[in-house]
DNA sequence: TATTGTTATACTCTATAACTATA
DNA sequence: TATAGTTATAGAGTATAACAATA
């Protein structure tokens, strides 16, 4: 990595791909005891916080293809957290809403895999969350690029 | 989620969490040219950093269980990417290193994965840049817990 | 014609269980 | 017996291509 020495913006650019993928990975591991998989409590969360959306919607947020969110969505109806309805003025489109079960995993399943990740931040000091939260702006701006 | 409002620490965790998973999703859709895979990816670069190691300590670090990491190594073995030999003492173990190809190659993807990513950090300001840095720290410290 | 969503199909990554070889 | 790794098998997530329904 000779090259990226040289330029400390491209340090920075490695080092910090290293350290979010670490981060998530981590994070990603604290699953809640409900049993639902990423892609699947991230579906929930979506429309926990934009409301109904449709599949459409929901595929091009999480950056996937149609056919993939699909799948997901229809596991999750399976599951009865979320329920397909049809759109009120465009018979192509659904309009995927939570469930009241839906709306409760979410809230139960988010708790959970902040629990772990709370009980870190609190053992840090004011400064350092600080610090995070002003990351917390600047990686959204990553995301979003 | 009434119960993270009401404290500035599990509120950070939901946010960072947030963040840090679409930071990384978004990181990670800049592939290489090569069309090497996330966690094939992965592999070169733990033994570009820690040099040979074998197939339990390369599932230990990426937190998976051995039978998917000798998948991942065998099919990097297949594309001459790594070399598997014999541990010189110990007739269980193997050893995975690096081929000069593998080498080469997780140079040039990661070079290839940071030059988005350095065009973006180096469009921030200095200050911007700075909190990002801090916040490296911080976040391996959130991987390593 | 263009858009929305689904179905069909295939590939990758992951896991658990069972097996082999070695310590 | 315990450990390291593999093989067998299954499930989840994703993709592309082709199709159906509607605007």
């Amino acid at each position: 990595m000779t090259d990226l020495r040289a330029d400390p913006v491209a340090e920075l650019a490695n080092e910090l791909r290293t350290a979010v993928g670490r981060a998530s990975r981590r994070i990603r591991a604290e699953r809640g005891a409900a049993g639902l998989s990423d892609p699947q409590f991230t579906v929930l969360a979506w429309l926990d916080v934009r409301g109904p959306m449709t599949p459409g919607q929901l595929a091009e947020a999480e950056r996937i293809q149609p056919p993939s969110m699909t799948r997901t969505v229809n596991g999750l109806v399976e599951l009865g957290l979320v329920r397909k309805d049809e759109h009120p003025s465009d018979g192509r489109q659904v309009v995927v809403s939570l469930t009241p079960a839906g709306a409760a995993e979410v809230r139960e399943t988010r708790h959970r895999r902040d629990v772990w990740l709370t009980g870190l931040l609190a053992a840090m000091t004011e400064a350092e969350r600080a610090q995070l939260a002003a990351a917390v702006t600047l990686l959204h701006r990553v995301a979003a690029s």
